[in-house]
RNA sequence: GCCCAGGUGGUGGAACUGGUAGACACGCAGGACUUAAAAUCCUGUGACUUUUAUCGGUCGUACGGGUUCGAUUCCCGUCCUGGGUACCA
């Protein structure tokens, strides 16, 4: 009988669902296990082979401690709020709701042929009303609550309106609006109820805040940094301009310090904590004021130097910043609004990123050094953001690179205040080694004491405080978009209000057009009807929820999935308890993976949850990259060259021929306007005329025509071989080249691992029922060590090829053990669940693998080595080997090795300077 | 720009804690079986060099330095590629 897979996939399917193997048990008396995979978002191209890798590591690791005896907990779900899903909306006037839902089914479909092993009755979707309805509650917690820094925890707003009420907030010390006022308790009581409400948002967890984003006149909407190219947007070429509007926010900076501490507790990489502590940015400085000459205000900055106080020459300030019109002289006014203008056209991470263009503009006015009484002038500059600290730095330019290059280009002084600042004049020297100099009363201390004393002589004159700062922001929590969570706010009398528990879910209102308003509204602003349905003048908010924010407790859903409720029951979390294992791209590093971990401290204040943090272990998977044939430069005229072309319109050496290029102009806009005749340089061969295409690698999409489907190498191959072939490519944090060539390779070693068991025409398989060569079981229990230990460290590749070692060891022997089919079988089993489970019920079993089999047990015995294998080097280098009995120790080692005619003739005569023996391992011999 | 990761044969990759660089595959070349093809099996395969053939030798893990008896692995510097950079998900 041959192998084949069409019939053992359908089989193995109908015997899954008949013993109903993958419904989680709950409850249960097993220990539990969660593998949790980041869920998709349904894109209408459909799921690509890059998606399957980290589910199939995912699920090899969930098949495993099943086999192990655990009870796992591993769904499945969709992050199906977005924008493509809007665009499309917008494009063909499908409400999205439509395409998604389709979308879902198509991913389903092909997830279900991989094999994987989800509980679909655990589905989630966060764009069902069922499931946004405890995002929408999620939210009103958040909103209803505010952070005690004494108590280091989230408390109930309440709690903080009875305190106001006896003490007002001259006590509180709490996570808050930068500029929030003090107040007694009479004065809270005078207080109007739009009033009282602003104060409250000053502390909320959600709230309220005026910011500066990317407005886009022409598109009438908001866009993200990455739609803005050179001050225009990236669809349709409009100016963009930084507007500032009012915006919803969560306070995710209350919990810097706890989310910062917390890193050490996790078993993720280094590299993605540091990503994370980089974002969290904690730093330890001070906050100055400098006076301004002839003004009654000042500016404020932070500053992690503040040794360096001596070496300021200018101040910088943002271009936003609201000193700029107060004190800014009129004789600059024009030039002020001119740069002002240019600013505004920039997004932050052009203003940031571009440093050769030094650019700013002076305003007429002067600061006061607050320790010396120097007067420096203020300027402001792109190079500062409104958005970062105060929106104002002073600039030292002997130890600042970007201040030095802006004194160079305005002609400004350039302090040295350290004795170990060498040649300044090329370049600043951040350094904080040596002695201050040019520095008043700091003059000969180092940088410890000399900061110390200057932050204490700010306190004394009151100019200043020591600070922690935090680079990362508050997040940014509204979107002018349709297809998102609607916010259970709405507002009566301006003051914005919670809908109660019971009105949830709100869900979205049908509207006549998906595109924004063009006021900066949402689109759900015209939808004037649910808009106003509460009456007595309500209105509902309209702005809706970023994606990230279904996303940011999905992972708790699934533990009960269809609680109508409650978002998780008590008992429920308490079983499962948090992610032992998470599986996903470093693309989330610091966005999805830091608002989980927020969400989730937050849940635990409230006592909601029982685990500090969400995911315990996390391992990253790489990215299967496409490989794409662009037009180089100069082949066809009008073409700037590096356009996609469809991979099969090529021949095998990567040249478009003729023919194929006029069927292209008639089915791609972006060739249409090409003469053939006329706009290419063409090359010839006796094949005819062609151009020769550049080959390269890039992340897989529709628009590039480089999208490999899993479904057409299933329909090829099999799911088990796709399986195996996505685990053999490579390992699995690593990003690599999709490429089939090599599944060749896979698939002929499950035709061996088939033949292993000699099936005959009646499909009976042939075996040995009594015990076989102890070779043989050498070889099996090499591999089940090798396996186990790759599996626990993620190295699937590498335990695929021990398959494959394992399976060609074995084929010498003609007949084989039937306790070491049975064990091969077994861990196989996780790899490729269809074919073993077809051996398994040959091999005699009846009930399914997940059900009746138990991970093989390593037995040490089988291993035992008499000698071995001595590389023998010289200086380093291998240049003979020597087989000698394990048992013998350094010495003896040393001795045999000198004494062997081999090591005598290549030393020739020369006395070694030393031998150095590492048992078990090798010998060098040092010339 | 800033933060993080990666760079090993023609290709994907292995070498887990500093101890035989290239496991396992792909591709390629040659052979067996076959009327032929497919399938399967066997042999060889980093580069250079020596030799009738062996036995050997030299170089080699992006590049330049360093530490060490010994470096793909640790340290310093450079180049290139990928991810993130706060409204793509």
């Amino acid at each position: 009988m041959d192998y084949n897979f069409r019939e053992i996939e359908q089989k193995a399917i109908e015997k899954w669902k008949a013993e109903n193997v993958y419904k989680v048990e709950y409850p249960s008396t097993k220990p539990k296990f969660y593998v949790l995979d980041m869920f998709p978002y349904p894109s209408g191209a459909g799921l690509h082979v890059g998606h399957p890798l980290g589910y199939i590591a995912s699920d090899i690791f969930s098949r495993y401690k099943k086999l192990k005896g655990f009870n796992v907990l591993h769904p499945m779900g969709f992050d199906s709020f977005g924008l493509p899903a809007e665009q499309y909306a917008i494009q063909t006037g499908q409400h999205p709701a439509k395409t998604t839902v389709d979308n879902i089914k198509r991913y389903k479909e092909q997830l279900s042929k991989i094999g994987f092993s989800f509980d679909w009755e655990r589905e989630v979707s966060t764009a069902d009303a069922s499931y946004y309805k405890w995002t929408q509650w999620i939210f009103c917690q958040l909103f209803e609550h505010w952070y005690d820094k004494t108590a280091d925890k989230a408390k109930e707003i309440k709690e903080l309106i009875a305190i106001f009420e006896q003490e007002g907030n001259l006590n509180v010390a709490a996570a808050c609006g930068d500029n929030t006022n003090k107040f007694t308790a009479p004065e809270w009581t005078s207080f109007s109820e739009m009033e009282k409400s602003d104060m409250l948002m000053q502390y909320r967890l959600a709230y309220q805040a005026d910011s500066w984003v990317n407005w886009c006149e022409g598109l009438g909407t908001v866009l993200a940094n990455d739609e803005v190219k050179d001050g225009f947007s990236e669809r349709g070429g409009f100016p963009v301009e930084k507007k500032k509007m009012s915006q919803w926010f969560l306070r995710i900076t209350a919990y810097a310090q706890r989310l910062l501490i917390g890193l050490e507790t996790l078993d993720w990489s280094d590299s993605m904590k540091e990503m994370q502590r980089n974002w969290i940015g904690k730093s330890i400085g001070a906050m100055v004021k400098f006076e301004i000459k002839n003004h009654s205000g000042f500016v404020e900055v932070f500053t992690t130097r503040i040794d360096t106080i001596f070496g300021v020459s200018f101040m910088v300030i943002a271009p936003e910043h609201e000193l700029v019109d107060l004190i800014s002289t009129s004789e600059y006014k024009e030039e002020i609004k001119a740069y002002q203008k240019y600013c505004n056209t920039r997004t932050d991470t052009d203003r940031q990123s571009d440093v050769k263009n030094v650019t700013g503009q002076f305003l007429g006015a002067y600061a006061i050094n607050p320790f010396n009484g120097v007067e420096v002038p203020i300027f402001i500059a792109d190079y500062v953001l409104i958005g970062y600290g105060t929106g104002a730095v002073m600039a030292v330019p002997s130890g600042d690179q970007r201040d030095f290059l802006f004194a160079k280009k305005f002609n400004l002084p350039i302090i040295p205040i350290l004795d170990t600042q060498i040649s300044i004049e090329t370049e600043a020297n951040p350094t904080k080694e040596g002695k201050y100099i040019n520095s008043d009363f700091i003059d000969g201390l180092e940088f410890k004491a000399a900061t110390n004393k200057l932050i204490e002589a700010l306190e004394i004159k009151k100019i200043g405080y020591g600070k922690v700062n935090f680079r990362m922001r508050d997040a940014g929590f509204s979107r002018q978009r349709y297809w998102g969570e609607p916010f259970p706010i709405f507002y009566e009398n301006g003051i914005p209000k919670l809908l109660e528990l019971k009105d949830l879910p709100l869900e979205l209102p049908e509207v006549i057009s998906y595109k924004p308003a063009g006021s900066g509204e949402s689109p759900l602003s015209t939808a004037t009807k649910w808009v106003n349905e509460l009456g007595d003048g309500k209105t509902r908010e309209t702005d809706t929820m970023p994606a990230f924010a279904g996303s940011s407790w999905y992972f708790l859903r699934y533990m009960d999935a269809q609680n109508d409720n409650e978002f998780v029951s008590v008992a429920a979390q308490q079983y499962w308890q948090d992610v032992d294992l998470y599986i996903g791209g470093t693309e989330h590093a610091v966005g999805h993976l830091l608002y989980s971990r927020f969400w989730h401290k937050f849940f635990y204040d409230k006592g909601l949850v029982s685990t500090e943090e969400p995911f315990k272990k996390l391992v990253n998977q790489g990215m299967i990259q496409g490989r794409s044939l662009l037009t180089k430069e100069n082949q066809i005229k009008g073409i700037s060259g590096g356009l996609n072309v469809p991979i099969n319109l090529a021949d095998n050496k990567d040249r478009l021929f003729k023919d194929k290029l006029v069927y292209l102009s008639k089915n791609d806009n972006r060739f249409e306007n090409i003469d053939v005749e006329k706009d290419v340089n063409w090359e010839e061969n006796e094949n005819g005329q062609f151009i020769l295409l550049q080959n390269e690698v890039e992340k897989m999409s529709k628009s590039k025509y480089n999208v490999v489907n899993p479904d057409d190498i299933i329909n090829e191959f099999g799911a088990d071989c796709f399986r195996m072939f996505e685990m053999f490519l490579g390992p699995i944090e690593q990003h690599k080249p999709w490429d089939t060539q090599g599944i060749g390779g896979v698939s002929r070693f499950i035709g061996k691992l088939w033949r292993l068991f000699n099936f005959d025409e009646n499909g009976n398989a042939h075996f040995s029922t009594t015990k076989g060569d102890d070779e043989a079981y050498k070889i099996l229990h090499k591999t089940i060590k090798k396996v186990t230990e790759d599996i626990e460290r993620f190295s699937f590749n590498t335990a695929v090829s021990a398959f494959m070692i394992c399976v060609n060891d074995l084929s010498k022997f003609k007949l084989q053990d039937k306790n070491i089919l049975s064990d091969l079988v077994l861990l196989m089993a996780p790899f490729a669940p269809f074919t073993t489970e077809f051996l398994w019920e040959k091999l005699g079993n009846d009930v399914c693998i997940l059900k009746q089999g138990n991970w093989p047990i390593f037995n040490e015995s089988f291993l035992v080595e008499n000698l071995i294998n001595y590389p023998i080097s010289f200086n380093g280098k291998v240049r003979a080997k020597l087989d000698l009995d394990a048992a013998l120790s350094e010495n003896e080692i040393e001795k045999i090795v000198l004494e062997n005619e081999n090591v005598i003739k290549i030393l020739d005569g020369k006395a070694p300077k030393k031998v150095i023996v590492v048992k078990g391992r090798i010998v060098n011999v040092v010339i």
